[in-house]
DNA sequence: AATGCGGGGGC
DNA sequence: GCCCCAGCATT
């Protein structure tokens, strides 16, 4: 007779039940949570999120905002295409329904549409994020592609299926199989594990300095059109440039405003 | 396969 | 200072 699987009773004594996005099995719900995450720490979703999908309860409460109200609630969470796009997902929502690919909703790829479904239709797929990606690679010992991730992902998380793998693993890659300093004596995978550890080369990408960047002086411009309409000439005019390019600010009359 | 894309938390 | 963060779109 086989053992209760450790990562069963890891979960259900230590994972984050008290996350609030994970108290609805609602798709709008998960999918707002789910683009709010992406680049994007859990603490500052958690503080931003309930109040933005209280303003955004549905879909069609946000395609009727729009896209300027909504890039304005998005506030400083960064990435501002991601309200741009989630947006516009809305407005497809909205007028034909929930497509039964989520992938060709603009924002949402491979990883989110099957996060999405995993949690709020308890789908059984598989879904890789960089911290579950983590967790099987540490696992299997060696870096893997989607694909192969994905396939580790149900060995390793067996028994767990559909929506409490996804969540379980989640949680070991965040709270044990940390980037740095992994808690790998208190780890449910522990005797499976090759690594036990970080890996040689986990292949963390780099990101150039913020400091000084473009992304900053986009970030600067977004800023003052979050706070009003502005004369093109206070602004920075390639990153204004960019971010019309983007949809997040159109251009009339010598005065820059968000879209919408 | 490699880049660009915010902004902030944590050390 | 640097590293990291529930990715996606584009090239």
């Amino acid at each position: 007779m086989a053992r209760r699987a450790p990562i069963l009773d890891w979960y259900a004594r230590h994972g984050r039940h008290d996350l609030p996005w994970r108290a609805t099995r609602d798709r709008w719900a998960v999918l707002t949570s789910e683009v709010m995450l992406h680049q994007t720490q859990v603490a500052r979703v958690e503080r931003a999120w309930p109040e933005f999908l209280a303003r955004f309860p549905t879909p069609a409460a946000m395609a009727d905002a729009g896209p300027a109200a909504v890039i304005r609630a998005w506030d400083r969470l960064g990435y501002p295409r991601r309200a741009r796009h989630l947006h516009d997902a809305a407005v497809v929502i909205a007028a034909t329904g929930w497509p039964d690919d989520l992938r060709t909703l603009p924002g949402v790829g491979r990883y989110t549409a099957a996060a999405v479904a995993a949690q709020a239709d308890d789908a059984d797929v598989p879904a890789i994020d960089v911290n579950i990606r983590r967790v099987v690679q540490r696992v299997v010992g060696g870096r893997l592609g989607d694909r192969a991730a994905e396939d580790a992902m149900i060995r390793v998380g067996a028994p767990l299926r559909g929506r409490d793998r996804l969540l379980a693993l989640m949680d070991v890659g965040a709270l044990l199989c940390r980037a740095r300093d992994p808690q790998c004596g208190a780890c449910p995978l522990r005797r499976r594990c090759a690594t036990r550890g970080p890996l040689p080369d986990e292949g963390t990408r780099r990101q150039g300095a913020f400091r000084g960047s473009f992304r900053e002086r986009r970030g600067r411009v977004m800023a003052a059109l979050r706070a009003g309409p502005t004369p093109s000439a206070e602004l920075d005019a390639e990153a204004l440039a960019s971010l019309v390019a983007d949809g997040l600010a159109v251009v009339r009359g010598g005065r820059a405003r968000l879209p919408g």
